[in-house]
DNA sequence: GTCTATATTTCGATAGAC
DNA sequence: GTCTATCGAAATATAGAC
């Protein structure tokens, strides 16, 4: 599940270590001076080898992008079964709390491809113009902004879901630097406690589980 | 107040629309192919005139960036010193509420600045890694994130804070594409209802103001 | 203020040896 | 798999005429 298949690819040495080193590397590059302003060269040095030598692993720069963005896909597919089933018929609060208690989990455990998505958001745009977007295979925000679209859902109810998504990334996301040292799961439990008051107001907070 | 002095530089012709007229299409293609991939030659293009045209205004490409940065600094200036008052006594959520009050009006009125800041996150970061940063004119966002580090609040009211932002900043900046042709001030106001019950837990609605 | 060059740099990408 | 060397394109920025 970690990782899709492609070993269509040959090796004699370093067996394939090198090319998660490149996406390990270039994941912190582009977080922290974007995908644009990260050049080859500057991977290439941190790995400790040439330009040249990436492009045994990657044909593209795009490649690694594309790359890091398939593992947040493949992420977002569990996620996107289950709105499929609120989708048919209950788009009760509770269903989408459920959905947001499992993306709160999803973002805790791989914040920095949260990140890389949200800091280089015209960079994932251009890929998927490039990248012909055969089918249904959207992006995991597209999905979801597609399902907040709803017209069948009413408008007030759109907008708590739509608010209730972003507290779950304004939270989660700038966490490291704002709350210090507390552990995200922490975080994280609160964010959930957030998201009920927001989905069910009014309503007094159920005993913690047992 | 809609411009900050800058009128140290001479004119002949054009009197200064042309000005105005690059830091439009800069902020619209900025956004859409952000700061990175939008090249002088294309701003220039779209405006009829050439590159070299563009260096009459702006000493650096960076500099184009930076005066729209300057205009949102501008815009939360007003509410960096709300939150003077606040971060002296009161982190009662009321005082928070008015303050988001005021920042949900902003966003509506200046959608195209909070975009740009938001979807060229790195861009804005290196523009205030090389101008020196003299003294505490932070950005918007860093204020807000270094009064949500503050230790003395109680870390459950923090985190209900940076949600109660997120909720904003999620709902009113994909409104366009996601909730149609709804007006923004609809959404705006459903947006203060929300804030309120995730700032105010349990807690029924106050009747509408008359 | 705007133009026509042109300088300078950097980047993505390729060819071919080892 | 990684290297050296290099190509070609595109971008930022400058010089100087009008």
């Amino acid at each position: 599940m970690a990782h899709h298949d492609v070993r269509t690819q040959p090796r004699r040495k370093r067996d394939g270590s090198t090319r998660e080193a490149i996406l390990d590397i270039a994941l912190e590059l582009f977080n922290t001076q974007g995908y644009d302003k990260t050049s080859l060269r500057e991977i290439a040095e941190r790995l400790g080898v040439t330009k040249a030598a990436l492009y045994y692993h990657f044909a593209r720069k795009e490649d690694i992008l594309l790359e890091l963005h398939l593992r947040l896909h493949s992420l977002g597919h569990d996620m996107l079964e289950r709105l499929g089933t609120i989708d048919n018929a209950q788009h009760s609060p509770d269903a989408w709390l459920e959905l947001l208690d499992f993306f709160i989990d999803q973002v805790v455990a791989n914040q920095d491809l949260f990140l890389l998505h949200q800091r280089n958001h015209n960079a994932f745009e251009e890929l998927e113009r490039t990248e012909h977007h055969d089918a249904d295979h959207d992006d995991l925000q597209q999905q979801l902004q597609r399902f907040l679209a709803t017209p069948t859902i009413p408008l007030a109810q759109r907008v708590r879901m739509a608010c209730s998504l972003g507290a779950v990334m304004g939270a989660l996301m700038g966490a490291n630097h704002v709350f210090g040292d507390v552990p995200a799961t922490q975080i994280a439990d609160l964010v959930r406690t957030i998201t009920h008051d927001l989905l069910h107001p009014n309503t007094p907070q159920p005993s913690l589980k047992p």
